[in-house]
RNA sequence: GGGCGAGUGGCGGAAUUGGCAGACGCGCCAGACUUAGGAUCUGGUUCCAUUCGGAGUAGGGGUUCGAGUCCCCUCUUGCCCA
């Protein structure tokens, strides 16, 4: 073998044998169990990045060791391919969004291969291809005859700038999450899916799947289950009854206001003559703000008093009622009872506009008075002030109030949820068209299935103003109705982008067919997923979508399951000057690195550099200020490598595969050597197991270590520790470095393919430390260390300990209280 | 403001269960060697004192024979939600 180590050379060798033999073809075999390994899909920006990097090197090592381990592995990509920025680039620049989108697939396409990943590339795809996004169409029909798609006139948040309604996640501060314009309200007819149908469902099925805590409890917020009771107060000379929903029916006697959103349908019936003008006035400045500002608890709390009021109906007093900015129409019945003394918000509310404020609740052991107090107090207490219910606990009464609510006809128990049902309609181009249309005769219509998919047209012209693009093109928005066969318009938007990586997984169980979106055999033999690695950040959005997305399908009898992934991991963001890597700031290809050391060096080194679920700061070059192209500590991963190279090109002799019966008479280097072997492959398992890829590494560094100490006394021809340790720590670089570690297994004499070869097994005897360093304390303090052989007792070790030099000069003759020995850990000396 | 993490040498980081703090790597220092290379190899490298030793895991308190690890308070910081 070459003396000096050349990825240049080996990489593109390796990875062309590889593609060639189908290495990574996944097939159903009946031998071994299954194991589908998924990463989260890129969005085709123009270039992969170290996030990405980070992203895909952790799948890959993580999925060649399952391969290793006697799995039959899926494992696919692909890109996420519809979006926003291939359009913006079509407005600034002219490039149709098409030929934009897959310029940066072809970029994106050469630079995972340059990595060397494991995936089954016939397996790929890109969702803006009609033969994928067919089946967008084909699902969304089915949804809207399942009554799961459904359409509705509602206040959208509207971004002047990009001219598109966006959803509640992609409002940052108010504004828009793209361009950071402030975003305004606007009344929109859009297609929505039922997720809200699914919200116990979403939360049941976290106890099913094995995610981390955090993204669940982001869910369950995201989901926003609350129990309540929603009752109803008459309202004092009306005939209309107000109904409102509240989560603390314990405090139903501390009620002194009353609020509505200023959108409720009752406010123009009950407002006074003397009170219309600043009704009007709040309504006005209302109608402009976001939701997000409104539910805000920074905002500003502003009201008006309506001159009606609503009589409570437990204590019969009467309370104004008001319409205030923080009470939103989309929440509950958009009416609430205000407890000020128990409630932040209408605590606040209360101090200005000096509504009074009653304690009903007092806390054990304290009194509360209501105008010294400068919060609400919001924790259980006693019932106080509230007639029969006094000396009550408030959580039990919580109870009473709504029972005795139930039996007197007033009210019920419900339960209320936080989430919203799903926007679908993006006023976009490059999306999937929603294959609906409307015909002035009878009305939507679906698009016959044998029609789809409705292509996305191309006479459309990008102006980046006004409706969706797709209006411009007549050839598109112009058909003929399906039912009626008369004149009939399309649906001009185009489908949220969260709808194609909501299926992206099942369709590579049988990404080339044409006749279904998949193969119910291929689905039923690979999903679910059974890991599934990407970031945190998807925590609500597409990982609530997806779920909701596979949970509709198994209700419709397509799936035989309902959660899409068993496992999750999320990888920490790169960092660079502490700002995340991303397209829009300081982005880092991974070409300088993958050109100057290799595609192995690259993978080891974002292993190595931090733990994986933990954010990695990449550095900034103090000359530029930019981020590195290539950063500094790449130089010890080209070091290692180099070493592993020198150590078995240097010794192709000192290796023989058959290397059983002469591990009998062994010196204490050997010995030594097959303890770090043995050692080594217990920790590197370990640590991929647990997703501690840095720790995995140094453990190979300290084998290397080893070797050369090893080496240093001399390596015989057929050295049987040293073949061990080589070959071992060849088939242990496998998941990380697949290329080196190919190259040396061949160099060793190997014929079958490393990718499949068995992962090492070590044996405990030869991984046990012959004697142990047992460090004696006086008083926590490190006073000296005892070597002893494995197993001493704690008696021996006590002695040891009491006779030890350093230990009699510390004691200077005074008799220990207390000696504690922890056998094989420890001795520490009371004094 | 709320929820969840994190804080360890000049730097990235290590330390399964409460048991030798600083593995591994970068950088730095010293030496060796040479076909002068992107070298490589060997040794050293928490701080103070260098003699015994002392201090030390953001800061303060606590539990314990023993705390980076557990508990309480404070500060800083990241992410998510407001």
């Amino acid at each position: 073998m070459n003396e000096k180590y050349n990825p240049q050379e080996i990489e593109p060798k390796w990875q062309a044998r590889w593609e060639a033999d189908g290495q990574y073809t996944a097939e159903q075999d009946d031998t071994k169990p299954k194991y589908y390994f998924l990463e989260m899909f890129a969005y085709p920006s123009g270039d992969l990045h170290w996030g990405h990097i980070r992203n895909y090197t952790i799948g890959d090592a993580v999925a060649r060791y399952k391969a290793h381990t006697g799995y039959t592995v899926l494992h696919p990509t692909g890109f996420d391919a519809f979006g926003l920025p291939a359009e913006n680039a079509a407005i600034k620049r002219g490039v149709h969004p098409r030929d934009w989108t897959y310029r940066n697939i072809h970029n994106m396409q050469g630079q995972f291969r340059r990595m060397g990943y494991s995936y089954d590339w016939a397996r790929e795809f890109a969702t803006c291809d009609p033969t994928y996004y067919r089946w967008n169409q084909w699902f969304f029909i089915q949804l809207y005859k399942a009554g799961l798609a459904y359409k509705k006139k509602s206040a959208v948040n509207w971004c002047p700038e990009c001219q598109t309604a966006l959803a509640n996640e992609q409002v940052v501060n108010g504004t828009c999450e793209r361009c950071e314009t402030g975003v305004v309200k606007r009344l929109m007819e859009q297609w929505y899916f039922r997720i809200t149908q699914y919200a116990e469902r979403l939360l049941a099925g976290h106890a099913t799947i094995d995610w981390p805590d955090d993204v669940v409890t982001m869910q369950k917020n995201w989901v926003g289950k609350s129990q309540g009771v929603e009752f109803a107060w008459a309202i004092d000379g009306y005939p209309d009854s107000l109904r409102v929903f509240t989560t603390r029916p314990d405090t139903v006697f501390g009620v002194t206001f009353m609020v509505l959103a200023p959108e409720h349908p009752l406010v123009d019936a009950i407002t006074t003559p003397e009170q219309r003008a600043a009704v009007d006035t709040l309504r006005g400045e209302v109608a402009g703000m976001s939701e997000i500002d409104r539910a805000s608890t920074e905002l500003e709390k502003k009201g008006a008093f309506t001159g009606a009021y609503a009589v409570n109906p437990l204590s019969g007093e009467k309370a104004p009622i008001w319409i205030a900015n923080y009470v939103m129409m989309e929440y509950g019945t958009g009416a609430i009872m205000a407890v000020p003394a128990h409630d932040e918000r209408d605590f606040e509310f209360a101090r200005k506009y000096d509504i009074p404020i009653r304690i009903v609740i007092a806390p054990a052991g304290a009194d509360l008075n209501p105008n010294a107090m400068t919060e609400a107090f919001e924790a259980v207490g006693v019932m106080v002030n509230s007639g029969a219910y006094d000396g009550l606990p408030s959580d039990a009464g919580w109870t009473k109030i709504a029972e005795e609510m139930e039996a007197r006809g007033i009210g019920n128990r419900t339960t209320n949820y936080r989430l919203r049902d799903w926007c679908i309609s993006r006023q976009r181009y490059w999306g999937t068209p929603i294959p609906m249309v409307y015909c002035e005769a009878c009305g939507v219509q679906p698009v016959p299935e044998e029609q789809l998919p409705v292509l996305l047209p191309d006479d459309v012209t990008f102006t980046g103003a006004g409706e969706s693009p797709l209006t411009t093109s007549a050839s598109f928005m112009n058909t003929t109705c399906p039912k009626c066969g008369g004149p009939a318009r399309r649906d001009s938007d185009t489908m949220d982008t969260f709808m194609d990586s909501s299926w992206y997984f099942l369709r590579y169980c049988s990404p080339t067919l044409d006749t279904a979106a998949f193969d119910p055999a291929e689905v039923k033999y690979w999903m679910p997923v059974d890991m599934y690695i990407g970031g945190r950040e998807h925590a609500t959005m597409h990982l609530i979508y997806a779920r909701f997305f596979t949970m509709a399908l198994h209700d419709m009898g397509l799936l035989d399951f309902d959660e899409p992934f068993t496992k999750l991991f999320n990888q920490g963001i790169v960092t660079a000057g502490g700002k995340k890597m991303s397209k829009r700031s300081g982005a880092v290809p991974p070409n300088d690195v993958v050109s100057e050391f290799g595609a192995d060096s690259a993978r080891l080194f974002i292993l190595f550099m931090a733990p994986a679920g933990e954010r990695a700061e990449w550095g900034v070059d103090p000359e530029t200020g930019k981020p590195y192209t290539v950063p500094p500590g790449i130089d010890g991963i080209w070091r290692f490598l180099n070493r592993v190279w020198r150590l078995t090109a240097a010794h192709v002799n000192g290796y023989a595969p058959d290397r059983a019966g002469r591990m009998g008479e062994l010196t204490d280097a050997a010995r030594r050597l097959r303890r770090k072997t043995h050692q080594t492959i217990k920790r590197v398992s370990g640590d991929i197991e647990r997703f501690q890829f840095n720790t995995a590494i140094s453990a190979l560094m300290e084998l290397t270590n080893e070797m050369s100490r090893y080496e240093a006394d001399g390596v015989t021809p057929g050295d049987p520790a040293w073949s061990e340790a080589v070959e071992m720590g060849t088939r242990l670089l496998s998941p990380f470095a697949p290329h080196v570690a190919c190259e040396l297994w061949e160099a060793l004499g190997q014929t079958a393919p490393l990718p499949n070869a068995p992962w090492p097994v070590f044996d405990p005897a030869v991984a046990a430390e012959e004697a142990l360093e047992i460090p004696v304390q006086i008083n926590g303090k490190l006073r000296d260390k005892l070597t002893v052989p494995v197993g001493t007792d704690a008696a021996t070790l006590e002695t040891l300990a009491l006779q030890s030099e350093p230990v009699q000069r510390h004691l200077n003759g005074a008799a220990p209280r207390k000696v504690i020995v922890v056998p094989g850990k420890l001795v520490n000396i009371v004094a």
